[in-house]
RNA sequence: GGCGACGUGGCCAAGUGGCAAGGCAAGGGUCUGCAAAACCCUGAUCGUGGGUUCGAAUCUCACCGUCGCCUCCA
């Protein structure tokens, strides 16, 4: 079995082959940071995150490199507006979002770095791109790539040079050769932080560092190219033409793009400004329940975000977990056919998770070989398994949680301090059962599901759980 | 205007040439004193109209609609 990946520079499935076998070099473009971060970019976090434990999962040892841009004008402008410091101001928002990350059981990237942290790369690669010719330093200051120069300019994002020119509404910068060249190096306004270079005080463009961190993190050449599809114009095809002209090599792989979240039937974003934050989402639910979201459906495709979408997927969670609630008070036990089935199942579901999540990462797909398992799960539980013979079964659903990153935390994380005050009503309960004492029952019975304690009665007698 | 993607049951969403996954909701049933949970059963011919093919949700053309990029953007 093979893994297979999209790449939008091809626009195929292309059979998954690493330039270094058992390693995959993967770079994701993160986040500017000068606001909050919203849901859709944990949406990428969590795509790519997926990605990697999948990979990890088949085997391969990934070194993942996400960037912060943390000096841009939007930070600078921010920072202003706000009286402060644009690096504090770009910290805070770091450490903001990397809580964030962990609170969404996303791993942490094997490095994170910054464009305030490469500056001596980022310089270096300039002065080879003008070197060679492909850029040029303006009467301004600036440092612009010259787009003419690279012959396949925009070959992955479909576009033609003379197309763009034509209907373009890019401003016309006196300092360029031509409007589409962009900028590598920006020189510094009065105020502005700059760093030293050898063509003004200045900072560089937002492309370059991407293209120097894969450089001096990664190397010359990568297997996976990842970002949101918004960036695959001029982002992406900006980093193409600054790394192959500077290395001569070509650069990624598989170039890997996410859909963008939808709210409100448009892009979430900070600019429209229907954003909904990691913070407030958080508050609000599990952060299982917008990785479940994430699941569900293709991470090329947009994800649509409504109130009634997080509350379906809220009640899926918990059919998910339902299957790791223990057996059943008073199991007899299964025998040795119902045990098989159950085994069977498992192996089943196993290989279609793999088969659907090999296939381009269909997460739907894998999550519905996990629906299967929960299914045998609990029809096992419901013939009477016992303890011992429903834990593979349950230990694979894990497993295979695992590799989604789902945590499916039950109720062994929450508090037990309150079970032997349950379990006494539930006795004293019993007892009124026994004299048909149905209100008294009911009632107590009420009082526990408004305290969040759920009761299920059975022959065997009655069983707890907080709810979901 | 240019480039690209998408339109599948009430909702979310896989499938991309050979009898339409999965989840949520809904209805019926089993269990229960009643519930709850779980289990069992029930539903779509795939935006519209042509074409190719023995056969299309899947390929092709047109049209309608939605969205993204073309300017910072996950």
């Amino acid at each position: 079995m093979a893994i297979k990946l999209y790449s939008t520079l091809s626009r195929k499935k292309e059979l998954f082959e690493t330039i270094e076998p058992g390693k995959v070099r993967m770079y994701v473009c993160g986040v500017t940071v000068y606001n909050k971060a919203h849901i859709g970019h944990a949406m990428f976090a969590l795509v790519f995150d997926i990605l990697r434990r999948y990979l990890t999962y088949r085997g391969y040892e990934v070194r993942q490199v996400i960037n912060f841009t943390d000096v841009d004008d939007k930070i600078i402008n921010r920072a202003n507006q706000m009286g402060m410091d644009p690096f504090v101001l770009a910290q805070n928002y770091i450490t903001e979002f990397q809580a964030q990350i962990a609170a969404l059981n996303i791993l942490p990237a094997t490095v994170n770095p910054r464009a305030t942290q490469e500056m001596p790369q980022i310089i270096r690669m300039i002065e080879g791109l003008i070197e060679k010719g492909y850029a040029y330093p303006a009467s301004n200051g600036d440092v612009y790539f010259r787009v003419n120069k690279d012959e396949d300019y925009g070959r992955l994002s479909g576009r033609k040079l003379e197309d763009m020119q034509s209907g373009s509404r890019i401003e016309i910068e006196e300092a360029k050769e031509s409007p589409l060249d962009f900028a590598l190096w920006k020189a510094a306004k009065a105020g502005e932080p700059f760093w030293e270079s050898p063509w003004s005080q200045g900072r560089p463009g937002w492309h370059i560092e991407c293209s120097a961190m894969n450089l001096s993190h990664l190397g010359e050449q990568i297997d996976i190219h990842g970002g949101g599809n918004d960036l695959i114009f001029p982002h992406h095809e900006n980093e193409i033409a600054q790394s192959e002209s500077y290395t001569g090599k070509s650069f990624a792989r598989y170039w890997v793009h996410n859909g963008m979240l939808q709210f409100g039937g448009e892009k979430m974003s900070k600019s429209l400004g229907n954003l909904v934050t990691i913070e407030e989402f958080l508050t609000k639910h599990d952060g299982d329940v917008l990785r479940m979201m994430v699941l569900n459906s293709g991470y090329r495709n947009p994800l649509t975000y409504t109130d009634e979408v997080v509350e379906q997927t809220e009640r899926a969670l918990d059919r998910l977990k339902s299957a790791l609630r223990p057996a059943l008070p008073g199991a007899k036990g299964l025998g040795e056919e119902g045990r098989q089935a159950l085994a069977r199942q498992g192996e089943a579901s196993k290989a279609s998770f793999i088969e659907a999540m090999d296939d381009d990462l269909n997460t739907s797909g894998g999550l519905a070989a996990l629906f299967e398992l929960v299914r045998a799960i609990n029809q096992a539980r419901a013939d009477g398994a016992t303890e011992a013979e429903l834990a593979a079964g349950q230990a694979l659903l894990r497993e295979l949680g695992a590799v989604f990153g789902l945590r499916l935390i039950t109720d062994e994380g929450k508090p037990q301090a309150a079970a032997p005050f349950i379990e006494l009503l539930i006795e004293i309960r019993a007892e009124m059962r026994k004299q048909k004492l149905w209100a008294m029952s009911d009632l107590i019975r009420n009082r526990l599901t408004e305290l969040g304690v759920t009761l299920e009665d059975s022959k065997e007698g009655t069983g707890w759980r907080y709810q979901e």
